[in-house]
RNA sequence: CGGAGCGUGGCGCAGUUUGGUAGCGCACCUGUUUUGGGAACAGGGGGUCGAAGGUUCAAAUCCUUUCGCUCCGACCA
């Protein structure tokens, strides 16, 4: 492509409603313009990003036996009522009536579609196993759409989904699936890691979601020093960690902590350890008022606690709502003395020796509190979320933390929605059946993101060839008779080999050549100018590594593609 | 939805405190000279200040309402 007639708007200047570097560069880059929040074009540019992805996920999925198929975008209320969903969703998807008031909703995902039409066509097991996929804009009213297209409220997906008869197979279709998706994670040039995750939503069983660790990642990850345990902190899981020393209990003891609530004022007005004192959460989980402690110096994991209830939402008691169920003002709320309130707490509770509480009066905390003596609590369990340095849960190593760019997740679906929209086969039996599901997702649009935030340094995107847009630019500088004929050549020939390749043939000074290069990140640039052709070379440069290549003019495709190959 | 910030030519910003009828840089158009890391000079076009209402002789500026954008949080594949 020649730039002369690129629609390649590139900007100077950061535009200020993008804080990312990948959002910024994408803008800048002109791969694409904003429409509203969360809602973007693609320009020529970033489109080809975009189909790079897309094909090389695509060979993965053909590869794995995967069929590709497009659904629609339009979804009927219906098939969202059916599998509960309707409700639950809710918010997060843009619903809309036609003209004769039927209820429609823009596909957020399609477990309900391809549920719908598999179940009219699979009647035997011989029809199974069976793995469908489309790539495909998605549409999510999401809270707070951020970052570019890193969390879009209109995105593009590979969304994959299998049918097997029984878990054996579903454990097959699920271990193809990540090995395909580590692969096309590794054909885009990405480095990827695989970490255990929560299933929020989607429900079912496993689930394991690939992570670009990248600092604007909005995901949390646990990951262990020395195997190879990682998992979303959502999810993560800690070692047991050890109890020093043994105390004898003490007598419990009201003390006066006039206006301390939190637990650093607590700790450092009684001089003691945030990690003996115990930390009292009044929740509602779908209503219904629990307590939940964990030890001063750990933090609640909603996630796992509104697993565990199986609770669809869980606030915190208003200030104000504090009496309903309270004796005290917020801060000095315990679990001593407590009635007719559900008390759960984190594993690490029961440790505590001597521990402090809130008294359930205001101003008061009580000292010397010890679990199972001074107060009961219903369940104990894992509910805090792991830190930096806690123990694996798998060997004698650390976890560290890092945050990541969740580019795909699958998941054990189990039988979930075959249940409830009545997907079924006959086995060799003659049995009726529920059929075994899984689904699997990649953000290919966030990928995109995620790629850039991996790959950037301060003069604009790096791209892997991979994902590249085009592999190589020819900067044509001047309008030198001779420069114009060599550079026209060398873009004839090379895209007559098959290389992709730019020729800046603009009428543009060459600062703003190079800087454009940079920018747009292509691998490999070409610089011919008449002070090189003098000495009868051209200068090759590769964007990554900045390494400079005098070359002399001739066999100069093949010196080329000769560089190119031995890019990344 | 709660908190914070911001909406002024295409982009980046100043002007708002203390009302007096809009300015700078970049980009754009024409011309000349330039041409290896975002050129220089000269000339030129483009905005009614997010929107609506109000106060005032007079509103970008003050007041009210509203819409949008960004960030933090809640929430969310």
């Amino acid at each position: 492509m020649k730039m002369s007639n690129l629609y390649l708007p590139t900007l100077k200047e950061t535009p200020a409603e993008a804080e990312v570097p990948s959002h910024q560069l994408m803008l800048r880059a002109g791969m694409m313009r904003t429409l509203t929040a969360g809602i973007y074009t693609y320009l020529p540019l970033g489109w080809r990003v975009i189909r790079k992805v897309e094909d090389i996920v695509r060979q993965a999925m053909n590869e794995s036996g995967a069929q590709e198929l497009l659904m629609p975008i339009i979804h009927t209320a219906e098939l969202w009522k059916e599998s509960g969903r309707w409700e639950k969703f809710g918010p997060l998807m843009i619903k809309f009536q036609d003209r004769k008031g039927r209820d429609y909703c823009l596909g957020p995902t399609h477990e309900e579609v391809i549920t719908a039409l598999v179940r009219g066509e699979i009647r035997s097991y011989k029809d199974l196993p069976v793995n469908l996929y489309q790539i495909q804009t998605k549409v999510r009213d999401e809270i707070r759409p951020r970052f570019g297209v890193m969390r879009g409220r209109e995105f593009i997906m590979k969304d994959a989904y299998s049918f097997d008869r029984d878990y054996e197979g579903l454990d097959r279709s699920y271990r193809a699936m990540y090995d395909a998706y580590m692969k096309a994670f590794t054909n885009c040039g990405l480095e990827v890691r695989a970490v255990e995750a929560d299933t929020g939503a989607m429900g079912g069983s496993e689930s394991h979601e690939f992570m670009v660790l990248a600092e604007v990642g909005e995901d949390r990850i646990a990951f262990c020093d020395s195997c190879s345990y990682a998992a979303n902190v959502e999810k993560a899981v800690a070692g047991e960690r050890e109890v020093s020393g043994s105390e004898e209990m003490k007598e419990m003891e009201e003390v006066h902590t006039p206006g301390q609530k939190t637990i650093e004022e607590v700790s450092e007005f009684l001089g003691v350890d945030p990690a003996k004192t115990i930390k009292s959460l009044a929740l509602l989980a779908d209503g219904e008022p629990v307590l939940v402690l964990v030890a001063g110096d750990d933090q609640l994991n909603e996630v796992k606690l509104a697993n565990y209830l199986a609770a669809n939402e869980l606030t915190p008691v208003a200030d104000e709502d504090f009496e309903k169920y309270f004796s005290s003002t917020p801060g000095f709320i315990g679990p001593v003395g407590l009635e007719g309130i559900r008390v759960l707490a984190d594993l690490r509770v029961k440790d505590i020796v001597n521990g402090v509480a809130g008294a359930n009066k205001t101003d008061y905390h009580l000292i010397n509190v010890n679990p199972g003596r001074d107060f009961i609590v219903d369940e104990y369990l894992d509910l805090r979320i792991v830190k930096e340095g806690d123990p694996c849960p798998k060997c004698d190593g650390k976890l560290e933390i890092k945050s990541g760019i969740e580019v795909g997740h699958i998941f054990k679906l189990g039988t979930k929605y075959s249940e409830s929209m009545e997907a079924t086969y006959l086995d060799e039996n003659g049995k009726e059946q529920f059929i075994v599901m899984g689904c699997y997702g990649i953000g290919i649009s966030r990928l995109v993101a995620a790629a850039i935030e991996q790959n950037h340094d301060e003069k604009g995107i790096i791209w892997p060839k991979a994902i590249a847009p085009y592999q190589v630019i020819i900067l044509a500088l001047g309008d030198d008779e001779e420069v114009v004929k060599v550079t026209e050549e060398l873009y004839q020939e090379l895209t007559a080999r098959g290389v992709e390749t730019l020729l800046d043939d603009r009428k543009e000074r060459p600062g703003v050549k190079f800087n454009d290069a940079d920018l747009i990140g292509i691998p490999l640039r070409i610089t011919v100018g008449a002070r090189s052709l003098k000495n009868n070379t051209i200068e090759a440069r590769v964007r990554r590594t900045g390494e400079e290549i005098q070359l002399e003019l001739e066999n100069t495709v093949d010196k080329i593609i000769e560089i190119l190959d031995r890019i990344e």
